[in-house]
DNA sequence: TTCACCATACTACCATACTAGTTGTATCAG
DNA sequence: CTGATACAACTAGTATGGTAGTATGGTGAA
């Protein structure tokens, strides 16, 4: 574990803070869940494996116990949180809420032009992933595509909202990975959409953003059955305390 | 102005954290405009009024600055941000799109009778806001009305995003209180809103959603006009730093 | 008067020290 | 053998100290 992690935090740009570089470090390893759900993180075991001290460590735990990546317990310890159903449900209506409505808007004010080609292009280098497969690959290119258009007509603050749900449901897509991603089907749905906002109809680039939206919901209750140690048991996460009593 | 922060300091629970307490504090004294945009907050100065170290003000400024209130600048100062017609607009629409899909669930799903009569309960509440006028609590009971609309649909990641952008929001609220905040509109919106979520119809209640999110878009330019030094120079926020050099 | 430079007084960030609360375990009484 | 209790070994939260970088105001030279 240790040796992941180390790897990713020399990736991370020695100009920022450590707080943002132990924060994107964390928030990647728990992403693809090379930091299992349930797991204990240790304020000061981090700290000595990054040579830092304890106070940059609390502060990125802060800022994941936000994002709902981890749960702060008191005295007691910090925790990677089990995926939730109910937390995944929440965060793909919440995804889907605003990237339908920038899918509508992209394609009612039209996107300029080289915009358009770069979401081709990124469409195109998807393509190149389904054979043979590069799942990694297709996912920095998918998270483009989405981060492209939402940008393109710009909305920063909307991207900034999906970035921060779609942590939820890339957990999933780690856990489904390779079996039952159809990247195929999900490139031609972003072909879709940007066709439809090529047209100008935004009805047709809502409905599109809407089915692809949508996919996720196939896979989900067959991950649950697969890998029940994973998620948290069915309840709301606000009340999942409790029920540890 | 430390008078007024020492009040809601009292007003916090015990039990919560420093932390949370210093955030809670700071968040409404930005939105409420009692800490002016542009102003400089000091650590020291803060940890001093509220008697507690620098390090828990340290971490509440990390969360603020997180959700746009303030900025912090490495070595120079943390200061109240301006608001920033951009942000409001972009914060106006990630609400909507969120906000007009959790109505647009409820109408097809259909609300519990409780909760349909706990909003009922409200709308009738901020009636009696009207005449005499009564703004602060008009605000609370609004900010009642959308919480317990998307908590009834079991969206409690919809809310936190809803309440996140929020902020940006009601601090332009707050400036336009009390002239040009027609809270007998609003009320009716309301009404409207629940109507046909009452009757199921689903378009209806998006349709209705949409139109009450819209309001903002009324009074916002106007504000611009009158209050130039709380906006940013129109531009991006991402650019907002360059401008100043 | 104007401009370059430097001393000073800030700032945020990180490290370290201390406090207080929880948990598991070992010990001892029954 | 069982159950209660005291203690030891953790934890996160808070306090405080040190470091490096930035802004500013004053001083002296041009």
């Amino acid at each position: 574990m240790n040796s992941t992690l180390q790897a990713l935090w020399q990736d991370t740009r020695d100009s920022d803070s450590v707080r943002q570089r132990l924060h994107e470090v964390l928030r990647q390893s728990i992403i693809r869940m090379e930091l299992a759900p349930g797991q204990a993180l240790s304020e000061k075991e981090l700290a000595e494996t990054f040579s830092v001290s304890r106070q940059p460590v609390r502060e990125a735990f802060i800022r994941l116990s936000e994002a709902g990546l981890v749960e702060v317990r008191p005295q007691r310890g910090t925790f990677v949180v089990k995926i939730s159903q109910q937390a995944v449900l929440e965060a793909r209506f919440v995804r889907e809420a605003v990237e339908v409505a920038v899918a509508r808007e992209a394609a009612s004010r039209g996107l300029d032009r080289p915009v358009l080609a770069e979401l081709r292009e990124l469409i195109e280098r998807q393509r190149r992933c389904i054979e043979p497969a590069d799942h990694d690959r297709f996912f920095q290119l998918d998270e483009g595509f989405h981060r492209t258009l939402s940008l393109g007509i710009g909305q920063q603050a909307a991207w900034k909202v999906t970035e921060e749900v779609k942590a939820q449901l890339d957990r999933v897509r780690y856990l489904s990975v390779p079996e039952s991603t159809p990247i195929d089907k999900l490139v031609e749905q972003h072909a879709a959409i940007i066709d439809a906002i090529e047209w100008r109809d935004a009805e047709a680039a809502a409905e599109a953003m809407h089915i692809h939206q949508s996919e996720i919901l196939q896979s989900l209750p067959d991950l649950v059955r697969r890998f029940p140690e994973m998620f948290q048991p069915t309840q709301t996460p606000a009340f999942a305390e409790e029920s540890q009593a």
